[in-house]
DNA sequence: TATTGCGACTTGATATATCAAGATTCATGA
DNA sequence: TCATGAATCTTGATATATCAAGTCGCAATA
């Protein structure tokens, strides 16, 4: 009996522009390409191996997601600083409480068992200091929310809000304060969400994402 | 003695892809490329009269704000519809209440007696039934308290929330008891900036925007 | 010595050409 | 008659060429 194919990597289905939007966000957001640099198209295209039409259309994405901006015949200006960085935690803790909101007004039991599940592991995790444990579950924890809340739209926003990479999140999540203040945090959410508690669900989320945004911030402005 | 120069017409200043950009934008909004309609990139540029260049930059601008989905090799949908358009006002109460929670925090007295002004003129209008005139003041109000906010990333993120278009706001303002509602609201909102009440501003910021959103898709889609 | 104008150069914006990935249609074989 | 494979066509994706709008540097004049 023939085994069923194994779907290919998601990464095959995507087109250039995405993979060269995906570098540029990343390199951008992890100071390898610093605030203030001006870039240049033909170069950066040379550099990337593609032509300036895939190039062009990921440095308008992010000059939407408010990491660059264009100034015509001179370059691309990296505008990712501290301000930038806060303004999009804040739009991403709008976002968030938003969805939490909705979230609280519709879960369902099954979808509540599965975040007490979460957060199971996530005391464990916490506990040990397992942080690419933590990682996965702080991700399972955040998508079960969106689901929950049915908000494809506003997760697709919430994408082009992040403002740290696996790196930054091991960094934070390495100190044991951090990891507690987060574990306590989640539980909180967890529970306003059980208790469909919109209004607290929304608060919690959003002073969960103020917080963790504010140390994001500060150790990637900080540190350079 | 000379007089200054008047400034250029900011149209002027703007690149075909953002005329392209508003242009569709519009056209989505207003029905006139109707939700589930197939573009065709060759064919739309020729209608333009643009090439296919700006064209793409504008879809995939439209894309990110989720009023288009591209179809490799078939076409470009457009998926502007009831439920994204709610999930837009979402978006858009989320933002503007975390902007009019900040507002709350940082508003100066200037800025407070501005917002009461606009606001005395917002009371004749709704009373007289000005409808330009009123629209004219709503945008006044909500430009005040961005700017009272200082986040231009997050207004810069609002301008892609937008679902309506001024033949729709006139249309809805045209209700007398809309008027009124508005109206209340956003007293509530001033009083709740007045108390510099960060919790109050954004709540009455937030029901403001989801009720008025709320109208908006309904009067957008149930006409069609 | 400083200011202004002009020419050359560089860069992003846009136009056009080409590629390639499906989609559709038609023909053939079972 | 239906299913499958092949050929053709259409479309978005990408590459490349060209345009034009500044920018910069240099020279001339006051």
């Amino acid at each position: 009996m023939q085994r069923p194919l194994e779907t290919l990597d998601p990464n095959l289905l995507k087109g250039l522009r995405e993979h060269v939007h995906e570098r540029l966000r990343q390199a951008i957001i992890a100071g390898q390409l610093p605030t203030g640099m001006l870039l240049n198209e033909r170069k950066v295209a040379a550099e990337l191996g593609v032509s300036t039409t895939p190039l062009k259309e990921a440095l308008r994405r992010l000059e939407l997601e408010g990491l660059v901006r264009t100034e015509p015949r001179r370059g691309i200006r990296v505008t990712f600083d501290a301000g930038q960085a806060e303004e999009m935690a804040l739009a991403r803790a709008a976002l968030e409480s938003m969805v939490a909101r909705l979230a609280a007004a519709r879960i369902t039991d099954e979808a509540l068992d599965n975040l007490r599940g979460i957060t199971e592991g996530m005391k464990k995790a916490t506990q040990s200091g397992a942080v690419s444990r933590l990682i996965e579950l702080n991700e399972a924890f955040h998508d079960a929310i969106h689901a929950a809340s049915g908000c494809h739209y506003l997760k697709r926003l919430l994408v082009g809000q992040l403002i740290y990479d696996k790196a930054a999140r091991r960094f934070l999540l390495g100190d044991r304060d951090e990891r507690g203040r987060a574990l306590v945090e989640h539980l909180a959410i967890l529970a306003a969400l059980e208790a469909r508690d919109e209004d607290g669900a929304e608060r919690a989320m959003r002073d969960h994402i103020v917080r963790s945004g504010k140390q994001h911030v500060q150790t990637a402005f900080e540190r350079r």
